[in-house]
DNA sequence: CGTATTTGACCCGCGC
DNA sequence: GCGCGGGTCAAATACG
């Protein structure tokens, strides 16, 4: 049984975990303080920065362990298996290529809602476009005396044309996520690019290749909803082709789904062979797929690798991340809490923790990812790996 | 037949 | 005004 067979064999164990994994994340929602929750009526599409950067909400993030600045060691850097997720103005250039200088501090505005990311907690190689949105932030907001802190801020909903998009599109507030990628899927059968399911069912509608980038960039709009504006970006770090870099733009106007094939995200199988048979299918095509890729449709299929951890033992971070997330639903936690973010603003309503009758596996798994309820200054757990999270 | 992916073409914003 | 680059469209194609 080659990969892609073991993979998909474990389609349904492996789908099950992710349902709880999702499920305790959002709990971990729920349980957060509100402020980590988006406000009931999203704000309106033309949001400028300095919009942005009053708002009240803020949004839920994570710190993967990878991202940590390894001279502070704040944690070992055991593993990549986590994201950051911000939202930045699009303003704002989210360049993943070009790394900011970190020497823009920026001061989170005071009086304000909101969590703020000390961002020296995060890979300035790995989460090029966080340095490049904070920098924005630091230009907008600085005062040069406090440690920059990223604001996580609601995303804000997408004007009705498609005219509109693109004319409010540098206004737009996006929310960029690290997360880390498989190795190169060049040992894979049918390799491709590894985009993670984010419970989200999205559909590839473009790709282009990104100046100054060996790696394309891929371009994604939400399935599960016809009027749903929701889109996606998805491409590779160049520094740090281990993370891939997943800019949403606009937000979610229907519940997440919850239909097994969908929470497995795309689930379209494509094979090697099957891809031989496509028109251009084999050709070599250095501009218009990962450069260890043969096709980029096989993120679909790449999907299902990721969340049954066949990762080729070679990679230790990501196998450490895979372990991780086998072994423990609470390896997700950074990932279920972006997605459940989303379903919370989608159902415009507060996820309490009381109004939610889980399994008690559920909250077994919870309790892992929260051992602390500590609102100003709260830490989510997740085997060893703490977030922290920071209130301004 | 319905849905997903690929990919060239097109549109638009922005900088010069 | 023009060219460049990013984002989207839509036809062709593949697959279940």
């Amino acid at each position: 049984m080659d990969i892609a067979e073991e993979a998909v064999a474990g389609t349904a164990a492996q789908g099950d975990l992710a349902e709880v994994v999702a499920r305790a994340g959002a709990m971990a929602m729920a349980a957060a303080p509100s402020h980590h929750r988006r406000p009931p009526s999203p704000s309106p599409a033309a949001a400028d920065h300095s919009h942005v950067m009053s708002r009240a909400a803020g949004q839920i993030m994570a710190i993967p362990p990878a991202c940590y600045d390894e001279e502070q060691e704040l944690r070992p850097a055991a593993a990549c298996g986590d994201a950051v997720m911000f939202d930045v103005p699009s303003s704002m250039v989210v360049d993943p290529y070009h790394q900011l200088s970190s020497s823009a501090a920026t001061a989170p505005p005071h009086g304000h809602g909101g969590y703020w990311l000390p961002p020296q907690q995060i890979s300035q190689q790995a989460c090029y476009g966080l340095d490049v949105a904070m920098g924005g932030a630091a230009a907008a907001d600085a005062d040069g005396d406090e440690p920059m802190m990223m604001r996580i801020s609601p995303v804000t909903p997408p004007p009705p044309s498609h005219h509109q998009i693109m004319k409010s599109r540098k206004n737009e507030v996006k929310k960029v996520v690290c997360i880390p990628a498989l190795p190169p899927a060049s040992s894979r059968p049918g390799g491709g690019e590894v985009i993670p399911s984010d419970l989200w069912a999205w559909r590839k509608y473009g790709q282009k290749p990104i100046k100054g980038s060996p790696y394309p960039r891929g371009y994604y709009r939400c399935s599960s909803s016809k009027g749903c504006m929701a889109r996606k970006q998805v491409e590779r770090s160049r520094s740090d082709p281990n993370m891939l870099v997943i800019t949403y733009t606009a937000e979610h106007n229907h519940p997440w789904p919850m239909q097994r094939n969908v929470l497995a995200g795309y689930s379209r199988p494509h094979t090697h062979m099957s891809n031989c048979k496509k028109k251009n299918s084999c050709r070599v095509e250095p501009t218009s797929s990962w450069p260890t890729s043969s096709s980029s449709s096989s993120s679909s299929k790449n999907a299902n690798y990721f969340e049954h951890n066949v990762v080729p033992s070679s990679n230790i971070e990501c196998q450490q991340m895979t372990n991780m997330m086998e072994d423990n639903a609470a390896g997700y936690v950074a990932y279920a809490i972006d997605t459940l973010d989303e379903e919370g603003v989608a159902m415009h309503q507060p996820i309490n923790r009381n109004s939610i009758q889980p399994s008690d596996e559920v909250f077994a798994e919870l309790e892992e990812l929260e051992p602390s309820n500590n609102p100003v200054n709260a830490n989510i757990y997740s085997r060893g790996v703490s977030y922290e999270w920071q209130k301004f």
